[in-house]
DNA sequence: AGACTGCTACGACTGTTGTAGTAGGTTCGA
DNA sequence: TCGAACCTACTACAACAGTCGTAGCAGTCT
């Protein structure tokens, strides 16, 4: 595939989403970001990772002014939706049927979630086919 | 700290769900599983990642007959919320209200899971309180 | 120009994971 | 009783992840 899949590691993850969060920045600026978050790093141990996730094709860089600057080049959402695979894998077998069951079974949904949950499913349920209709 | 929760690999999951899955097994009981599986490991790889597994505290031994026999200490439950867990604080807030959102927006569900869906939430929706509708 | 300051390149070290070989003990069948 | 078969303990080693330190270059301030 285009970019090398070649795990991204906890810290480097962290490198990673505060680009997301913040945008294209330098090694600096995320260091700063980092750091406000209590995640004491230093400097060329962030540099580090940026250079490793660039290795990886996760972001790209460009010096523009005095520093290069770096942004992610894989999105949120495509690393979230292969973790997340990963774990339906290994322990769902693949399919998100019980996993949604079972986090919906344990509660914690604020009732403004649940109301967006019942309207979602409801479309679900009508493109589909009609349940309560009955025609088999 | 205490318990050396110190991340079970990939591969060292693999013999840990040999063992959710066979119950009970030696050394060789799990080679021979990853083996019809197509995972060919040593012999010797296999004790290695077992050995690990029980310094980690998540398996126990016992010599009953020639053999050690292995037995999971941890839940394949426990084990999977800890991933999920993972995955939720690293991509959604730590809350699965837009992860299950996410999920059921993508459909890959069957109708049956879709109808159980709508049968739980009912349930939530009663429990936490009457919001839209008046009476059951 | 000289002293600073900030940036990158490169290397280094430690611990973990994946994978396996070897050495030496135990058991069982002939 | 002897050897084959099997078992565990110990060691090894490469790749990677996490963490920095040092050295050298470029622009800036005075």
């Amino acid at each position: 595939m285009t970019a090398r899949e070649a795990e991204i590691g906890q810290a480097e993850l962290e490198v990673l989403q505060t680009l997301w969060e913040h945008g294209p920045a330098t090694v600096r600026d995320v260091m700063n970001v980092l750091h406000e978050r209590g995640r004491q790093l230093a400097y060329t141990t962030v540099l580090t990772f940026l250079t490793r996730l660039e290795q990886k094709g996760c972001v790209t860089s460009d010096k523009s002014g005095l520093a290069y600057v770096y942004r992610p080049k894989v999105t949120r959402d495509k690393v979230s939706r292969s973790r997340l695979e990963a774990v339906l894998d290994a322990f769902y077998d693949g399919s998100p049927g019980p996993l949604v069951l079972q986090l919906i079974r344990e509660g914690k949904f604020t009732n403004a979630e649940i109301a967006e949950l019942q309207e979602v499913i409801d479309g679900l349920d009508a493109k589909h086919q009609r349940r309560t209709r009955s025609s088999p």
